[in-house]
DNA sequence: GTCTTTGGAGAACGTTCGTTCTCCGACGTC
DNA sequence: GACGTCGGAGAACGAACGTTCTCCAAAGAC
């Protein structure tokens, strides 16, 4: 990670001759580039649908390049589901750990997913989607997203322990099925509403657990 | 539908020469091989990762005859969500018609989804999943599938309504997200634990609905 | 200046896919 | 048997994809 800091800096455009050439980006910010022009459009097309020479151009870097920090396309596709899983933390953290009451730290989950899913480009779980489209061509892949999945539910399951509940598990488990639902509904529909729908069954199911 | 009754036949296999030409199928038979593997292998691989040839070879006709009776890809895929659609519609009415009491239908929706999730080649909705390939590349097959939901959806706004629920509306919403969690994590999870899990959430939410 | 190294731009390669075309054997009719 | 028709098998075609290679301008070392 920290190899060859010392001779390559970023350069300046350089447009003597009589074509534009490209600034030359250092190998972070070049990666940074790609995996954003990457999940942009894997998430919003899905990562069957996009081809690499679209994420090149997206990205404005050159194939070359593309293939020395990303030596293929899985590796790529390895690396969005890793930035996603970073994103989904961060942004559940985000509204978990705004609260304190432990009844409300379960229900900020759902006030996540609504504040997620009234974003434009919202397009669903991209561990779902990705684990729909590879389970059959790339196991390892299916089982980065199955493993995203298992975190969260282990979230889930501390939330419930914390708030009390009889049988943390179980109703993390339920609780995990109204988010699915909410995610993928979400999606389908193109509104927030089911988030919210999501909230209040929530709710009713907390009412009838917690004591 | 009945056109052209009356040439064709089916002929035996005919190994005169030294090659085994293939049997001459009619058409509604032709039809429904190539349905019934196109169904088989979009339903496992996905619709993006099966080829017309593994079509051909699975259903045994020859392009050619492939391509009479589904003039593109796209036209097989949307009579494979009508089959899809109508394969869901016969598998729901048997669970739910084999009940009489009315909060019984609507938990009958979750026995369904346990027993369609308990089939080894479970692979969830093919309607979500379809939808997420190609709602980019091909709005009409979507707007199929969002149909199909909404069609879902009547159907559990006319089972809460008979159930006498006062919100009937919102009540279905709730139970949707219950089976939209439950049909996505019984196929990510190769379980149908979920569905066991969803009846019981749903069982503790009409409780708390229903007078 | 000259030589070497670097990397961008994009052509090229091999494969796969959706779709169409060609070849030829088998059958129906006379 | 001769001829026309039908359709199966699979080659062929053009596009797209993942990946690699070629060419050449620009920068650094001396």
């Amino acid at each position: 990670m920290a190899k060859s800091a010392t001779a390559s800096e970023a350069k300046t455009a350089t447009k003597t001759g009589g074509k534009t050439s490209r600034t030359r980006l250092d190998d972070e910010t070049a990666q940074q580039q790609i995996l954003s022009a990457a999940d942009r459009l894997f998430y919003e097309r899905g990562v069957q649908a996009v081809g690499m020479d679209a994420i090149r151009d997206a990205a404005g870097v050159s194939l070359k390049r593309l293939y020395q920090l990303f030596p293929s396309k899985e590796h790529l596709i390895e690396a969005y589901l890793r930035h996603r899983d970073a994103l989904w933390q961060s942004m559940l953290d985000e509204h978990v750990d705004a609260r304190t009451d432990p009844r409300e730290r379960i229900l900020a989950v759902f006030d996540f997913l609504r504040d997620w899913s009234s974003q434009p480009d919202y397009r669903g779980c991209a561990f779902i989607r990705t684990f729909n489209e590879l389970r059959a061509a790339s196991p390892h892949i299916a089982e980065m997203a199955t493993h995203h999945k298992d975190g969260f539910r282990a979230e889930l399951v501390e939330l419930a322990r914390e708030a009390g509940a009889d049988a943390p598990e179980q109703l993390a488990d339920q609780l995990i099925l109204l988010s699915e639902g909410a995610i993928t509904r979400c999606a389908m529909a193109g509104s927030s509403a089911p988030a919210t729908r999501a909230r209040e069954a929530a709710a009713a199911i907390l009412d009838a657990t917690l004591n």
